[in-house]
DNA sequence: TAGATTGTTAATCGATTAACAATC
DNA sequence: TAGATTGTTAATCGATTAACAATC
């Protein structure tokens, strides 16, 4: 099942709908179409068919529809939520301490168990009972815990150099939070998280707006 | 020069090119080709060429390349990092706390005055000197301040509730960090800060991967 | 002139959406 | 049977990449 090929987009939405699928579950609902999850989540109708299709292990029934459970297993599984993955961060500045602090990631699975910075100031405190480690202890850290994610959450002139050495210690997957293109061997993920281009969008559009009056 | 028709994948690689071009232009460089840059961010050569050709309000020269300082005045003004956008945040939770007091928004231009929650021992506490809020108050001071910008970091569940609220006291464009799709009028952007979908990705490939040894 | 770089048209790619037959 | 829904093929769309002439 795991090597069916889904798109990265779909896979993307899977938080979404599970997110709604487990509301229908708590209303005490069995069965759910796909058009009526389009209409919900508005969303295009073929693309919740396609892709309730794609992830189902058993085929929906035309007329009523896919079972939630199914969906909910199976969604779960393509996303890994079930698995907790644990992970470290490099950068204890603003954005880091503030992803440290959040609770929200652990219904994903993912548990941040280490902080590293390079502020002498920093190492050896604790954020939300993390503590933060030399940037020198990553390598024996990460393989004594066997750690494949890296957050890195340093400033973008650093994060290449930060990402280097998290490829060295065995990182499977980075999640960047730093504006930069970041270089890896290809059989390691970077996910880039990149809310300055979010900001970007943003601006784009209220220049836009307030010019079109 | 606003309405050249600017790809959305062009506007949010702007960050990343900025980044670069400060960083040429403090080592006194004053020209720069796309093929350089691209060799330098790991992009395709075209798609630099094609966007320095988008962004430039002046022609490229062949054989040397694009002004610097022109693309950075440019660029910059396309992503309205010139113009400074006040914004207002609703769910002062572990991730809305972590983003108030984030001071990394503002080399983008953006200024978080305010917060509000639903939670009456939130509101009138501080965080990083910003007001916690009740939620009935988000028209009076919204309007007050002629905020454009909204950011959502509320629970799912209650994110359409509070975009609704948002859309009617006047906010043009909303950065949404709860994994829901929000149905909004035409004129108004919603921006997706989805973390849940960067997790999902980074969890996929780490699952692939091991059962792929 | 030779060669690097720009600008632009055409080909390709991944994803979305439309159309429609198959099924319960 | 009639009609809603599934599954799937074809058309469309936006973005990336390849190819190549124009330019300095």
């Amino acid at each position: 099942m795991s090597d069916r090929n889904i798109s990265k987009q779909t896979i993307r939405r899977i938080p979404i709908y599970l997110q709604h699928l487990k509301d229908l579950k708590i209303k005490n609902m069995t069965i759910i179409s796909a058009p009526s999850v389009a209409a919900e989540l508005k969303l295009n109708e073929v693309q919740v068919r396609k892709d309730f299709a794609a992830m189902s292990t058993t085929h929906g029934k035309p007329k009523t529809g896919f079972i939630i459970n199914e969906l909910i297993i199976n969604m779960e599984s393509f996303a890994g939520y079930n698995n907790t993955n644990e992970a470290i961060l490099v950068g204890a500045g603003s954005l880091g301490k503030a992803l440290l602090s959040y609770k929200g990631f652990e219904i994903y699975g993912l548990d941040i168990v280490a902080a590293f910075d390079i502020d002498s100031r920093l190492t050896g405190t604790e954020i939300s009972g993390k503590v933060i480690f030399p940037l020198t202890e990553i390598n024996e850290i990460s393989n004594k815990y066997n750690i494949k994610i890296g957050i890195i959450t340093v400033p973008a002139n650093e994060a290449q150099k930060v990402c280097d050495v998290l490829v060295c210690s065995g990182i499977m997957a980075i999640w960047n939070f730093a504006p930069v293109h970041l270089t890896v061997p290809a059989d390691i993920l970077v996910q880039n998280e990149n809310m300055a281009a979010s900001l970007a969008m943003l601006s784009k559009h209220l220049r836009e707006h307030i010019e079109g009056k």
